[in-house]
DNA sequence: ATGTCACGCTGGGCGTGA
């Protein structure tokens, strides 16, 4: 299964890169982040023309997630609660059987700041993750992917020394996220990058992307019965491409897995 | 760290969120 995760910043502004993407790379399943549509406006029409169904939480101007499956592959109970989220309402999981694996795109809250109402929110809906996502991985081949808004390690972030106090790299954060891998999920990414700086976001300020100031906070989680065969980001995405339309400020992370045994 | 983007509301900038 060749599968992308991306935070699209804007389904509706980022249509143009999305097509681009499917076009380039024949995924079997992309994960989106903010799509920041309406379920009323979901473009499903214009993915059913190129060969993909869609399936979308959506939640208005904010937040969203959405898988966009290779018609012709069998997709089934498809689940948009995240038993114990902080508020269902914001759209931020979703989870169906794609070709028999448990695949869920999740767009973890940003936090804000330390002590920030926000940032207790995203502590909360981290431990809702890691409930659902080990009790994902004890039934069968799943993948988590998405944008959990938490750089994993120091050398996940381009200066270490920016981020003391900010959102993205406490400890409390970190543990969060360790929590959840700890419930039978690594991530794909490291097994296979161990040493690339393999950042999935750029500010859009400051010309970030060209002095490689990024984070790596968009992963790809896999459990104990898929292996990963490759895995990188497509960094092309987060540049204006040829026909002017404009990038997310996340690139998307292509993996291949295959199921072992 | 802040040199930006996208949204809704509304008819052009402003407030919000990231």
């Amino acid at each position: 299964m060749r599968l992308v995760t991306w935070n699209v910043n804007s389904l509706k502004a980022r249509l143009p890169r999305v097509l681009e993407l499917l076009h380039e790379h024949a995924p079997d399943v992309v994960c989106l982040q903010e799509t920041k549509v309406a379920a009323a406006t979901f473009p499903h029409e214009t993915f059913a023309a190129v060969g993909y169904r869609a399936v979308d939480r959506s939640a208005g101007r904010w937040n969203g997630v959405a898988l966009l499956v290779r018609q012709g592959l069998p997709v089934a109970d498809v689940r948009p609660e995240l038993p114990g989220e902080p508020d269902p309402e914001e759209a931020r999981w979703l989870e169906a059987d794609v070709d028999g694996i448990r695949v869920a795109s999740l767009y973890v809250p940003n936090g804000r700041e330390p002590g920030h109402p926000m940032f207790a929110v995203k502590l909360r809906f981290l431990e809702a993750v890691r409930d659902r996502a080990a009790e994902l991985a004890a039934a069968g081949p799943t993948v988590v992917a998405g944008d959990v808004n938490v750089a994993p390690e120091d050398r996940d972030v381009w200066d270490p020394a920016v981020f003391v106090g900010s959102t993205h790299v406490t400890p409390e954060e970190r543990h969060g996220l360790a929590e959840v891998v700890a419930g039978g999920l690594r991530d794909a990414y490291r097994d296979v990058e161990p040493d690339a700086a393999g950042f999935t976001w750029w500010d859009y300020r400051m010309g970030a992307f060209r002095r490689g100031m990024g984070m790596r906070i968009d992963l790809a989680l896999v459990s104990e019965h898929l292996a990963v065969r490759g895995a990188r980001v497509d960094t092309t995405f987060r540049r204006v491409n040829q026909a002017g339309d404009k990038p997310s400020d996340h690139a998307p992370i292509l993996v291949e897995l295959e199921r072992r045994g």
